[in-house]
DNA sequence: AATGAATGAGGATTCATTCAT
DNA sequence: CATGAATGAATCCTCATTCAT
């Protein structure tokens, strides 16, 4: 009896597993029910039977996205603690694309970028990505600023928004150029930003110059 | 005489303009040929008699953005002279998205996203203008240096290359926020990042803290 | 039970057949899936959903013909233990033909006569076809001649490579001229000289002169 | 003003010569009026200038055959005067096939295969242009037989047809074999057959068997 | 005579989905 | 839960032809 149910969960999963890797290769578009259903080794009816459609897919591909986050399953790291962790969240994204040999850009921007006005209920689901996303981050420096490490100008909600809509833009331009180096010093310039909000940073400055 | 020529060049242009428009409203992949023709109001042999496919016609979309960011006939400007400049060339992009109900992202984004391995040619013709682009601002902050107003750490480059990865990241958050704020908040905190990078900012935050 | 097995294996097998006929009234290249899917009353779907793609379609029609030579279902009687038989093996195919107002060839010269530099899976298949014809009568030879009834410079796999020629070209010729006359003066000559293997052909001669 | 007229003969030609090697190569169905236009380095109106359609092309080109074969300017010579040249004929055919690596069959008999109820007349064409073949075998059978070297039995006008049967059927089955091999041997047993029946060869029966 | 723009029907294939077993 | 047959709209592209210059 449980084990029946067990199955069907165990298809279940391994059709969003496998669409999700196929969404973040290619994308939603041209990626086709068939093409899912072949690769996750599944029948035609299985695929229907556990979504409505292939938006329905798309939804819970986001879906369990989301949990990984919010939970912290995911295999990123988003809760961040110092300046490192910071530092990781953004090398590990790196990472992932430089796995797929700079071909592919983040999982969340390649599907928002398809959305279309159509697509109002996954743009939803990805707004909600990114809204849980960047309440990962804010409160780092919501505690950096309340611990005195951060000038009062540096607003934490921005700061988020800020490191999210970079890396995502370093992702996609390494993913157009087919290089890590873009991302990378993306990635620098934005964390020496955010650095530039601390006090120490700013005691720097005053006394001794740029960093 | 110039009849002759003209005749088809405009059905060719009007092609090309018309699938600028679907390809940067809803991608590439969304867009069938079939819809091109019937919004450009041709018939479907010019389609093929024009380009020698889809691809064909992608490539030749990009060139014509190539040419009008090269020859600054783009509606964006490009040859930025000054801080304000570069403030409006950013505010201009987020101006275009507004302009469409924060619906769309950046074109060249947007086509950049849905490129796969199989899309090299495509990929390259990005690449190309994402290149063009970075050599249209990088001339301001060599200026800006030579003429000792830059710290000696800013690079060039790596500056025109943020302002790029900064706009793409934020249009892309802010199509999927359908919200203007997301960009606006991006392209400030990259520009007061840039900004930190002249000998006034450094001056000012060495007497009387940050801006 | 066996009802799931044959739902689909009907249908196929009613594109196949639908198929064959179309391809020996017109040839394969001038029948179109949609023509081949109309006539069997099918959906679109179906047919690639059996089939790879129309090539995919001529091969199984070809394996299908192959099967019925090889096992003996073919209408065609190729099994031959007679002069009389080999006789009817030829009538058969212009009684075909007739049956057709002579407005076709045979099947597998049809199909073979299209094959181009870039069909070589069905040329193949084609050539395998005719080699299982070719074995087909060569026992009949064989025995005759190892019986004493032929003269020794009588080799068998050329008479009956010869037989499979002449009926070639014979019925391309017949079709051609819409007359069954040039088929059947051919099939009458292939015999004469089959014949004049015969020992008593040869006795014949020797004695009394020509049939 | 002669000029004209013969530059304008000159591209007919051309077209005619492109299209009759591709009709060759492919079929004519598998050859499209933009394939011969490019190939014949011509532009699309010149096409419909010279010929009504693609049919009225395929037309010319046969009577272009025609001529070719009726005033002996064809690159086969189909004036037979001797057993000699007889084996030539056949001989010269299969070198032709051999030029194309065993990937041609005969250009008659590739077109007339193609031919459907629709397609009347060029069905005649080619009906007429076998008569004509026919009729420069003819006279040389009807020579050897007046002069007494052939049995009264033989038929000069099945004589020749078998002769073109024959061939097409040698050719037909050597390019799906792509081997020579088949023709070479389909041809040798027609010669051998024809042959019987010369007086020569009867005597040769009777006194001393087969030759 | 020559060029090539324009047209739209049709061909080959894929897509997303529903239905029957 | 599972399989895969069935459907038809849509996609991408080629074809044969006509028309304007």
């Amino acid at each position: 009896m449980k084990t029946r149910f067990v199955r069907g969960a165990e298809t279940r999963r391994r059709i969003i597993r496998t669409a999700a890797d196929l969404f973040h290769k290619q994308g939603v578009r041209a990626t086709s029910p068939d093409e899912i259903i072949e690769a996750s080794r599944t029948g035609k009816g299985q695929f229907y039977h556990y979504f409505k459609n292939k938006e329905g897919l798309v939804h819970e591909v986001l879906q369990t996205y989301l949990e990984g986050i919010r939970d912290g399953t995911a295999p990123l790291k988003y809760a961040i603690q110092s300046w490192e962790d910071l530092r990781e969240w953004f090398l590990a994204q790196v990472a992932l694309q430089k796995s797929f040999g700079m071909t592919r850009g983040c999982p969340f921007g390649t599907i928002g970028n398809e959305v279309t006005e159509n697509d109002e209920l996954i743009r939803q689901d990805l707004s909600l990505i990114f809204e849980v996303m960047k309440n990962k981050l804010i409160p780092f420096f919501v505690r950096e600023k309340s611990q005195g490490r951060l000038l009062k100008t540096a607003d934490p909600d921005l700061m988020a928004e800020f490191c999210i809509a970079t890396i995502q833009g370093g992702m996609l331009m390494a993913k157009i150029k087919r290089s890590a180096q873009t991302v990378e010093a993306t990635v620098h310039e934005c964390l020496t930003h955010l650095k530039s909000y601390t006090i120490q940073a700013d005691r720097q400055l005053r006394g001794l110059s740029a960093d």
